[in-house]
DNA sequence: CCCTAGCGGTGCT
DNA sequence: AGCACCGCTAGGG
């Protein structure tokens, strides 16, 4: 596993990567003071993804389309699983509330589920659980903080209650 | 706005 | 098995 500094417009982020692809993003956290890396030297392989991501962040953070990484998402349950590949069916600027993605995934009452799901993505962004809101378009969670629930949304253009 | 009942997955005991 | 979480939702005051 690697761990590499991913620094952009709007702070340092942190990607996780196996062998396979990006495992796991972390938003830039008040207190992280270093952008140093760490783990294992890096592949060129993973070198190349992080330069991808560098850029998709920023892209993403402007409403520009942006290039996803590989992902290895290996620890996610069955559940979570679908509801995750769900969320990468969801096009840019659009959105879905936790109730359709449930009903998407064939259980229709799993919509409280689903919102756990979303806060259990461990690649937000390339998995855009930013697009799933609450009912009547009501903006809902976000686990890394409202603010960038709120800035991807507005940068893709979608519109939203909250 | 608030409150309530009902919901399904997950993790811990 | 039980139980307490949750990025939920519909309905009613």
């Amino acid at each position: 596993m690697t761990v590499f500094a991913i620094p952009t417009a709007n702070g340092c982020f942190r990607a996780e990567f196996s062998e396979r692809g990006l495992c796991r993003l972390r938003f830039p956290c008040p207190k992280d003071t270093t952008g140093e890396s760490s783990g294992s030297t890096p592949s060129s392989a993973v070198q190349e993804w992080a330069g991808l991501i560098q850029c998709a962040l920023n892209a993403a953070v402007q409403g520009e389309p942006f290039a996803t990484p590989p992902l290895d998402l290996q620890f996610g349950t069955p559940f979570q699983l679908n509801v995750w590949d769900e969320l990468r069916r969801i096009p840019t600027g659009q959105t879905r509330s936790y109730r359709e993605v449930a009903e998407a995934i064939e259980q229709p009452g799993a919509a409280r589920a689903v919102g756990a799901a979303c806060g259990a993505n461990p690649v937000p962004v390339f998995v855009p659980c930013h697009r799933v809101l609450a009912a009547h378009h009501r903006i809902g969670g976000f686990s890394a903080g409202m603010k960038w629930k709120r800035l991807l949304l507005q940068a893709e253009g979608a519109n939203f209650i909250g």
